[in-house]
Order: structure tokens, then sequence, then C-alpha cells
DNA sequence: TCCTAGGTACGACTTGCATCGTACCTGAGG
DNA sequence: CCTCAGGTACGATGCAAGTCGTACCTAGGA
């Protein structure tokens, strides 16, 4: 885990809303990959899944004919507390920080 | 204060390693710019220091032949808390997460 | 079997950014 | 005054990254 990558990978407006989403459900439930409303292609929201995956923020199963992201928050709480807090309340601020 | 230009801020070695190291002081000193020991040239040293201070990060104090900076700690906890103290723990991690 | 929908892989394009050289500015000390 | 050191401003450059089109793959349904 590299606070590099992750860092990165959260700078990015349509990564950091997918975290936040799946961050904001407190069930953990697992999402289809096509349920974020993301502003970009296909190509594009595949890009971010990765880099979300490869930044250790999201696991992504492969459903044959679609697939799913979740969030590891054992992990993420364990090595980077209080992250998902932030996140979850830029969205419940509406896209803003807190401030 | 936007989270995305402060994780992006971050996601730089040399950013995170300055707002770590003023993160890892509980006196909150200021310091002088040229303290921090990062492998860029000058120019670069300043690019840096200015994208800190624009996503809030720091506080820069023109002594008009230096200048020197310092951390907002109190604005940092209220609005992002917890995040200064992943940096800090990176740092005394030796450059490498806590994992 | 054909078609459709969700994802991926690959390449191309464009923008942004980290880096640096150079020139310039400001204050301190000879 | 001159020189030097610390910072800044500006422009150039090389690389990384976001975006997308297209082709391809895999179920599932008609």
């Amino acid at each position: 885990m590299d606070l590099g990558k992750v860092f990165h990978a959260l700078a990015d407006d349509s990564r950091r809303r997918v975290v936040a989403e799946l961050a904001a459900d407190p069930e953990d439930r697992e999402r289809a990959c096509g349920s974020f409303d993301l502003p970009v292609k296909k190509a594009t929201r595949t890009h971010h899944f990765r880099v979300l995956r490869e930044a250790g923020l999201i696991v992504q199963r492969d459903h044959g004919n679609g697939s799913a992201v979740s969030l590891p928050r054992q992990d993420i709480e364990r090595r980077l507390p209080g992250l998902l807090r932030l996140l979850s309340e830029e969205l419940k601020a509406g896209g803003a920080a807190p401030d």
C-alpha cells in the first residue's frame, strides 16, 4: 500500500466518487461497475477502476458477463484510518469539502 | 478547501514529505523553505510550495530575503481530520506506508 | 444461432504536470 | 557599491495521465 498511489487515485473526481459512494454504504454492499453515474465512456471507466484497484482502494470481482466492485473497508481503515470518513463526508456535503 | 486539490498535492513524494515533516513536529515550528532536503532544484521547489499553498496545506510567510512555511494544523484537523496522522506515520515508517 | 449488453485491451490524442535553466528580485555583509 | 544567497517568474521540455474509438470477449435471451 503506497500513499502516493492512494492519493493519486483519489485526486480524480470520478475515482474519488466511486470510493466515496462505496464508503457511504454502511453495509458494504458490492456494486456493479455500471451502477456508478460517471461522466465518462466505458473505456475510461475501466481505466479508473484499474487505478483504484492497483491502489488497493477497491476489490473487483469478475462476473463473467459483468463485474462488480466492493470496498475492503477493514484493510483501508487499518492502514489509512479516517480516510473513508473524509470521502463519505465530502459526498454528503454535495461534492464539496465540508468547509 | 478542495479534496481534489489536496489529494493531488499529496500525491507527489516531495510535497508529501514537506507536509509530513511539518506535521511530525508537535510544536508547529515554522521552517525555512530551504531546510527541506528535497531532491529537486530551486525552481521546482518553488513550484511544489505553490501547489501546497493553493491546496491550503501550508502557509508561507515572506521574509524578504527568504521565506518560511508553517502548517495550519487547526484548519487541517478541522476539515480533514486524521490526515496529518497518516502523513507523519508514513514518515516515521521510513518513507513507506505502515503496512 | 444471432444479437445485445457489460467489460476489457489496445492504440491515439491531448492535456497537465514535474523538472529545470535562465533571468530577475531582494536583503545581508563586505 | 558590489557580491552572494535564497526565492520567484517565465519559458521549454519530456513524460505521465485522462479521454475516447474501435475491436474483441463473455454470458444471457429471443
